[in-house]
DNA sequence: TTGATATTTCGACTATATTGGAAATATGAA
DNA sequence: TTCATATTTCCAATATAGTCGAAATATCAA
């Protein structure tokens, strides 16, 4: 992961709203959830959800399919786990990898 | 760990140099480095250097001490695994705890 | 087809973040 | 003291992000 991408998925992850969308699709797993259904449960406008939907998306944060007439988005766990680790990459490499 | 506090310290590492100061500072361990150090290997003019310590510091991310004339930044790594724990609390409790 | 439903794009407005020079504050050394 | 060094605060300019109504696009059912 580099620097930019990971600017990208925190930036996305750095706002009330899309943290909150993100923190339930976590939580709902690869069953993931409609973007009408989470525009509902956050009274949101269609609008601003889509947008922030593409902003995660974009992150690479969550993924989407089209079952229908939905579209239903579920978190990227591979993206999640990547971006810990960059944020932890050589952890105290400079101090004899002692951090304490 | 509260949202508004996830926010906050996701929103002080969501930008390229604040990131890139975080990440000297995790690599830096409990060394940690100066302000003008920091301002010094990246270039940027005190001022700037300073607005940027200040939004990692009061999002909790890092911590300071002063040593002589000098102010000493290091990472909180307590604070990072918090936000870490929050991001993927309750990982696919929706669907049964499986997340494929 | 036509109409209803689901979502996205467009565009204009408002709000928030970033930058850095100049001045202020804090520490230590002569 | 007085001066040099280290850092922060102030402030004004510039840049970036968030909001959402209205219109456009996509899908399905009758």
């Amino acid at each position: 992961m580099k620097t930019t991408q990971a600017v990208g998925a925190l930036s996305a992850l750095a706002q009330e709203t899309r943290l909150q969308i993100f923190r339930l699709l976590v939580r709902k797993g690869s069953l993931g959830m409609a973007a009408g259904d989470l525009s509902e449960h956050f009274s949101i406008p269609p609008a601003t959800m889509s947008f922030h939907l593409k902003e995660l998306s974009s992150a690479g944060l969550i993924i989407s399919r089209r079952e229908s007439r939905s579209i239903i988005y579920s978190a990227n766990y591979d993206q999640m786990q990547e971006l810990m680790g960059f944020l932890l990459e050589n952890c105290c490499a400079d101090n004899g990898g002692k951090c304490q």
